[in-house]
DNA sequence: AATACCGGTTACAAAAAGGATACCGGTACA
DNA sequence: TGTACCGGTATCCTTTTTGTAACCGGTATT
């Protein structure tokens, strides 16, 4: 009778709801992690490969590098050729991702198209 | 021969399908929006219990519901009451995120569970 | 007239994110 | 020995985001 507010769901699983969708946000969200993911997505890369594809500056990409490879969605493999070289890939764990940024792709084209068309 | 690096998806296809995941990270990323959709899924809330609610202060609050509105996923509604109210809602188009927010929600759980796992 | 509540806005401070530059240790090559 | 490339770090600075506090116009209550 004399709720505070009405909610369809309890306020605990609201909030564990919000807590997940917020681990994700961490992990692809962010200025560099999907461009990074992406580029990454037409095979392995270099550190200064990516650092020149992406134009990013070698401190943020050392950064983000490691983020996404403590989520363990990128691979680090230090390969032992004449000038050292470190090879950055892909995870298979990273497919686990696809229904999200494909879910996240079909709703931010629609998204476009329909404020396009309001404006 | 020459190429390069391999993409399997040509670069411009990339860049759209980056741009359009960004576009829905700017809609829903972010400290507050989520935090704000999903009190709003309990029930339209005038701006005071929102500000209560959420703990946020009027400043974000009010930029927030501004681009939140912008984006078609909350409607503002001024009541003619004794002192001015408004009211603030999810719309029906905010339902065509869910897809978006269900996925999120689960990869979040799993990925969770996976690091701490590890960990 | 004084006070209080409502939905905000303004001006300012603090913190977080991002960027520019220089540099390091290691190896190769001229 | 000097130069160049590699992966990466250290230092400093700018921009963006978030937070704090006071305040405004409007209306109702005391």
């Amino acid at each position: 009778m004399n709720k505070k507010y009405s909610c369809k769901l309890d306020p605990e699983t609201c909030s564990k709801t919000r807590m997940a969708i917020q681990d994700t946000l961490d992990v692809v969200g962010g200025k560099w992690k999907l461009v990074l993911l992406s580029i990454l997505r037409g095979g392995k890369r270099r550190f200064k490969e990516l650092s020149r594809e992406a134009d990013i500056s070698p401190r943020i990409l050392s950064k983000e590098l490691q983020e996404l490879e403590m989520n363990g969605l990128v691979s680090r493999t230090v390969c032992d050729t004449k000038p050292v070289t470190v090879e950055y890939a892909l995870t298979t764990y990273s497919e686990t991702l696809s229904d999200v940024l494909i879910s996240m792709q079909k709703w931010g084209e629609q998204h476009r198209k329909k404020i396009v068309a309001a404006s």
